[in-house]
DNA sequence: CCTATCTGTCATAGG
DNA sequence: CACCTATGACAGATA
């Protein structure tokens, strides 16, 4: 188990360094306080074989490497992080187009208006086009949705469970015993090693360690990605605005179009909005330079995305000819089924006006409890009685993006998903250019979020485990290799070794065997490395293969001999060349690699001096700190690799669910206009008792608990308006 | 010669 | 306490 030091020191850091990378801020304090594995070794995965082992257990290997590797649940951590980055890239805009549903009104030939008011059944020609939606299924599927949503909040919030543990515990060691005493041994050792070696003395002027290069290169590319153009503020602005809130109450059906969401919106929701789009500019940057501009260099005074508005010659509207000048601004009155209006209709009864039927169609019971009034008529129509409406609040959906920025998007984002094939991309395409977005329900979210969601939680946690089993089978593969190199054969040159005497080594032999476990074909085994062009083969003397491999000692001459020996000599370690001035006389193999009770009963088979004795101990030490180092660096290079493809993997996650937000919009506004234009459609062709119209700034439709539809006069519609409007504020204060 | 990288070593922390 | 591993830092070697 491992403490919360190394949550502290390594996981933090290691995640700052993917935040960074993705240019996200993500909450951490989620993961420490989790009981998810520590990021390190989350992270390294199977490559954690090279975590501590107990070395004097591994007689069978060099180095211990390939042994237990540590079983981690990568599974849970991505997911986990995986829900993370969705639900915040979905931002605040969590609205299915279930939900859209409960907006649709349809035509049902034979039924009539039901509730209260029967005999005043309001009248409506046949609109073509429309689906029929039940609202009964439109409520439990609103439900179902909302609950997945909290499910995926709850999943996050599981996993990261209050730690209780001693963060104050501190060992503090002062002994250095050991370490002091050996120093004056080590000095000489030094002075020796300077005259053996008579190295110039030379600056080092740069001590940078290869990993923290690479991991400031990678902060400093995030970091580039960050940018963005100048003008993109003015561009995006309407998108912010008209971005509902996320703070928004579960009721989404209530205030999804709420003016008052745009006058709420919190800096932190433009905050998530900025970089969301942020991440699209990323993602553009990357991989589809030409159409980002095409994007963001729209027109910033462009109707369309700065406030919403439907032009007159939406082909929706066009059949609705009544109101064409009303069609301006549906800025007012979005609240639409709101539950507190339902017990208005009934009391102030006396104002209201039956709908007077002007033929035999009725409107769907769908609406459950909404004002209507106002929905579509602009203040600027509604005369007098809009004075009291208070100022003018932009819609909401106003500012959603323009038809060809979000056509855009979604082209571009398609072309950047990976697991986005072709036919679902226009599928998709298909579904949004074409006018009936009710279809939107079947084979758009939940569902198809949902199945995107599978695909990519299987994408990403096979492409996990496939890390995980190529790692480990690289591991295993050098376990088996080191097994065949280990003692063994090391045994096997020791008679060699006595028999040549007490400084009889072969430190070529273990160069080679210390090699084994990294050689580059290994590495290139496991996907993410093959890109890696760094020599990681720290013990591999590129020549010691060849030439010192296999010596043939008694079949060469004189001089070739000598020549071997110097070569040998330069090959030689510091501590081999050590040992063999000290007259060690076994191998620098076995001082580092021997068990610790073998170690000893190896030393007391000869009579060693003190100083001999100490050198054998410094041996052993530096030899197994170099291959802890060796280990190190290794680890450490495999978590930068990994840190950089998650940090793909995320992009690539937000991109996606940028993408499915943008369509959502889309599909939102076809909604809304679906909705304007069958508003204007029933109110004109409503008529009083004398057969004329009634006037939009004087009348509104709303709709009743009961799924009847009244028609008020339009003051006592603005009241309604104006306390719904209050009350989404007091709940957020 | 300068620089970047690799590699070994030391000191230290911690298991 | 002995022994071990991990790791940051440093320095020499090397490309």
């Amino acid at each position: 188990m491992l403490s919360l030091k190394k949550y502290l020191t390594e996981g933090l850091l290691q995640f700052t360094i993917l935040l960074s990378l993705i240019g996200v801020r993500v909450d951490v304090d989620t993961y420490l306080t989790s009981q998810l594995p520590p990021l390190r070794e989350i992270i390294l995965g199977p490559s954690s074989a090279y975590t501590q082992t107990q070395f004097h257990n591994l007689r069978n290997t060099l180095d211990g490497y390939g042994i237990h590797p540590k079983s981690i649940d990568l599974d849970n951590y991505f997911t986990a992080r995986r829900l993370l980055s969705q639900v915040r890239a979905l931002d605040r805009f969590q609205v299915p187009t279930t939900e859209v549903n409960a907006w649709l009104v349809h035509r049902d030939p034979e039924g009539s208006v039901s509730g209260s008011q029967p005999s005043s059944g309001l009248a409506l020609e046949s609109s073509s086009g429309l689906q029929d939606v039940t609202g009964p299924d439109n409520g439990v599927r609103e439900s179902e949705t909302e609950q997945g949503f909290s499910e995926d909040l709850e999943d996050l919030g599981a996993v990261a469970p209050p730690v209780s543990g001693d963060l104050t515990k501190e060992d503090i060691d002062l002994g250095a015993g050991r370490e002091i005493f050996d120093y004056s041994h080590r000095q000489k050792e030094q002075d020796v090693d300077k005259e053996l070696a008579d190295g110039v003395e030379q600056e080092d002027t740069w001590p940078g360690e290869g990993a923290e290069v690479l991991a400031r290169n990678l902060l400093v590319d995030g970091e580039t990605g960050e940018s963005f153009p100048a003008q993109f503020p003015a561009d995006i602005s309407s998108l912010t605005e008209a971005v509902p809130s996320e703070s928004e109450p579960p009721g989404l059906q209530n205030n999804l179009l709420s003016p008052l969401l745009t006058g709420t919106e919190s800096p932190f929701d433009l905050e998530q909005q900025w970089q969301d789009l942020m991440s699209i500019m990323e993602m553009q940057a990357m991989e589809v330079n030409t159409s980002s501009e095409i994007l963001y260099n729209a027109p910033p005074g462009d109707p369309l995305s700065t406030n919403y508005s439907l032009a007159p010659n939406t082909p929706i509207n066009q059949n609705v000819s009544l109101h064409q000048a009303s069609l301006g601004g549906c800025s007012q009155d979005f609240s639409l089924f709101s539950p507190e209006v339902e017990s208005l209709p009934v009391a102030s009864s006396s104002t209201l006006l039956p709908l007077v039927p002007s033929n035999s169609t009725t409107l769907n019971s769908t609406f459950s409890s909404t004002n209507l009034a106002g929905l579509f008529f602009p203040p600027q129509l509604n005369g007098t009685a809009n004075d009291t409406a208070g100022p003018e609040l932009p819609d909401p959906l106003g500012g959603l993006l323009d038809e060809a920025m979000l056509d855009e998007i979604s082209l571009m984002d398609l072309a950047i998903e990976e697991g986005f094939n072709s036919v679902q991309a226009s599928q998709l395409e298909e579904e949004f250019d074409s006018d009936s977005g009710l279809s939107l329900d079947s084979s758009h979210s939940p569902s198809s979020l949902s199945s995107s969601e599978g695909s990519s939680s299987s994408s990403s946690s096979s492409s996990s485990s496939s890390s995980s089993s190529s790692a480990s089978s690289s591991a295993s593969s050098s376990f088996s290799e080191e097994g065949a190199v280990g003692y063994s054969s090391d045994s096997e040159t020791l008679d060699l070794e006595e028999a040549e005497g007490a400084v009889g080594y072969q430190p070529e032999y273990s160069k080679f065997c210390r090699m084994s476990y990294q050689d580059p074909s290994q590495l290139s085994c496991l996907p993410y490395l093959e890109h890696v062009g760094h020599n990681h083969t720290y013990n591999m003397a590129p020549s010691a293969l060849d030439s010192a491999d296999l010596p043939p000692p008694s079949s060469l001459k004189k001089g070739s001999k000598e020549k071997q020996a110097d070569f040998l000599d330069k090959q030689m370690s510091r501590d081999e060349h050590r040992a063999r001035a000290m007259k060690i006389p076994f191998t620098n193999d076995k001082i580092i690699n021997l068990p610790v009770e073998e170690f000893n009963e190896l030393l007391s088979k000869y009579q060693l001096s003190e100083a001999q004795l100490s050198l054998i101990r410094d041996i052993r030490r530096r030899g197994k700190n170099k291959m802890a180092a060796q280990n190190c660096r290794k680890r450490k290079l495999d978590t930068i690799l990994n840190l950089e493809r998650d940090v793909e993997d995320l992009q690539r996650d937000k991109a996606r669910l940028l993408r499915e937000k943008v369509e959502f919009l889309r599909s939102l506004r076809q909604m809304k206009q679906k909705v304007q234009s069958l508003y204007q459609e029933v109110f004109g062709r409503l008529r009083d008792e004398n057969g004329r119209p009634y006037s939009p700034s004087q009348y509104a439709l709303q709709y009743a608990g009961d799924g009847s539809v009244l028609l008020i006069p339009r003051t006592l519609a603005d009241q309604q308006a104006r306390r719904q409007e209050r009350k989404p504020k007091d709940r957020r204060k």
